[in-house]
DNA sequence: TCTTTTTATAAAAACGTTTTCACATTAAAA
DNA sequence: TTTTAATGTGAAAACGTTTTTATAAAAAGA
């Protein structure tokens, strides 16, 4: 038959020729599909070893309609939240032989375009979607979605789709009474992200309900960073919280991320101000830097990597039970107790 | 023709069918191919727009031989390294249109496995492969390549392949000599990561070379973590290098990253020795703990964006041009002069 | 012994594109 | 005119699998 064997590599007629067999008895050997005589197993088989033949995954993807990828994307790499939320989805896609595929997307455009280029266009089996700003109209220019979907960090459970969330409200809620009942400060304050963050404005009510058992004005006491960063954290406690702070008071500080936590500890520490004896700061995420300061820092620990993993799980059940009902799985924050907040002081 | 059109989704022939025109005339619309009546063309737009066909990238995939997609297999997702090479080889992908797909392979074994996964199966159109651990077995294992394949961080150039490294020997160098020329130190001392590690050992190569000037012995002075992180740095410093501290002395600590380095710098305080005064400090990376403590660290910035950048240009520079002699860019580090050094301090 | 069932295999039809060829037209060159 | 070249289009052949259907041979049931 000759064909010109001089292409990049070897296929699945190669070993079927070579073998004296049928490329369908070939591709029954390959799966494991039965069927198929000890004798001639064995001979396919010491064949594909010899040729050293792999099946070409972008055939396979064409013939069983799909591509064993999961689509991930994040509107940044920054972070350690990426680090471990990529270790989690990689974890559980890495043992069912499904692969990622990461895209940064931004804005709701892009966003809705990389949905679009992963699915639509058949890249991707179906997509991790990390929504952490209110973009509605990402969820309209998506559309009815064909390939499962699941979103993260946004609650999109009226839309009927799967949706994995943090309980950041009652995470806050207990990073605040934690300041109340165990430091019983005087007064507390919420640094936050940006307002336009689902996570911001979730742990910034947490923070109101907390503080409202108190009897005191939440509006008055949270200010929100553009970005979650150090450098803001620092500029914002020294122009907003540095003022309230009274001698003989003792205070507690929620910020919406560690780096933000770090920010707030040096603005204070360089003001002169006690951390964590005048003032305690719980930070947000666990991420590296908490433990790796002279003074650890106490912060509500999320379980990334876990959502990471689940959101993988969710996809491939979806993938094999069509049917199943949209799900809302909710996860809740632990308090890891370090020393930025005061505990581990000796009592005075 | 009565197909089937219950189907996932809408293909070429529907389009076809529709505009009453053949498939290759969509073909030549939707690739912009030319040779096409300008009036068909609006005509085929239009159904395209209307009917909201994508082509099927797995059937363009099959067809065109290639699949868009770049594989990036990396040791582990830890740590603002990995974020920072991802950043930039998305950057690079993205605005040539193609993908990445990220896998993890710690071992020998794993890595042999995930190249084969991405390029014989042909799921990737190329592979970056960030080697940081001295395994020559794996390129063994890996065998002659048909797919452009770039190595990172380790020097490959004798495997005739596309490389791309740090100068770490210069690197530390840079770092060791700025102590002993700016702040005139009496000793100096290198922390590095495992001894496996292929950065480690060039980084304590540079040291050497540096030392030697001294006259002194660098062996003596170097000790080794069995990881890069915080904890292990503290450890080590506590056990081999605090006893060597003498009163009235100033010294130098290179440390192989900032993780290390945050951990030197608080096992040092912690033991009552001022900070930079005393003992300076200079990691590695530029991470973002390295501005994120009070006390700033200087640091070796590697341009790992620029890193992933490349190695995405390479592949797709070799995808163009097959031919191509491999090449090996070697990258240098920066010296960025922020506090823990000593820079900075009043002169005494 | 003659069905019927099971088993092993091959042939052929998808999967949804791109691409090559062939074949008309139509325009340009002579 | 007549030849040559360019243009617009469709048919058909890849691309390398999986899957369905068909068929022959062997085994089982009657």
């Amino acid at each position: 038959m000759e064909k010109q064997t001089e292409t990049e590599s070897i296929t699945i007629h190669d070993v079927a020729e070579v073998a004296g067999v049928s490329i369908s008895t070939v591709s029954r050997v390959v799966n494991d599909l039965g069927r198929v005589a000890p004798e001639t197993k064995r001979k396919v088989e010491s064949v594909i070893r010899r040729l050293n033949f792999h099946p070409n995954s972008r055939a396979q993807a064409l013939s069983r309609k799909r591509t064993d990828t999961i689509g991930l994307i994040v509107p940044d790499f920054e972070g350690q939240y990426f680090a471990m939320l990529m270790e989690g989805a990689h974890q559980e896609a890495q043992s069912h032989g499904v692969h990622i595929m990461v895209v940064k997307a931004k804005g709701a455009e892009e966003k809705i375009e990389a949905v679009s280029r992963l699915c639509s266009q058949g890249r991707t089996d179906g997509v991790i979607l990390m929504l952490s700003d209110l973009y509605s109209d990402v969820l309209d220019g998506i559309g009815p979605m064909t390939k499962p979907l699941v979103v993260l960090d946004q609650d999109v459970y009226s839309w009927r789709l799967d949706n994995i969330l943090l309980d950041n409200r009652l995470a806050a809620f207990e990073a605040t009474r934690h300041f109340m009942d165990v430091h019983n400060v005087d007064d507390v304050f919420f640094l936050g992200g940006s307002e336009t963050n689902v996570d911001t404005t979730a742990r910034a009510m947490g923070f109101s309900d907390a503080v409202k058992k108190m009897g005191i004005d939440a509006a008055q006491r949270q200010f929100f960073c553009r970005v979650y960063s150090y450098d803001e954290g620092y500029r914002l406690t020294e122009k907003d919280i540095l003022p309230l702070i009274e001698q003989g008071k003792r205070y507690g500080v929620v910020a919406a991320n560690d780096d933000i936590a770090c920010g707030v500890i040096d603005s204070l520490m360089d003001a002169g101000i006690y951390v964590p004896g005048q003032v305690g700061v719980i930070g947000f995420d666990d991420s590296s830097i908490a433990s790796q300061r002279r003074l650890k820092i106490s912060t509500m620990k999320i379980p990334t990597k876990e959502i990471g993993r689940m959101a993988v799980r969710m996809i491939l059940d979806r993938l094999a039970n069509k049917a199943k009902e949209p799900a809302k799985i909710v996860l809740k924050a632990e308090l890891i107790v370090r020393q930025s907040c005061g505990c581990g002081l000796k009592k005075n």
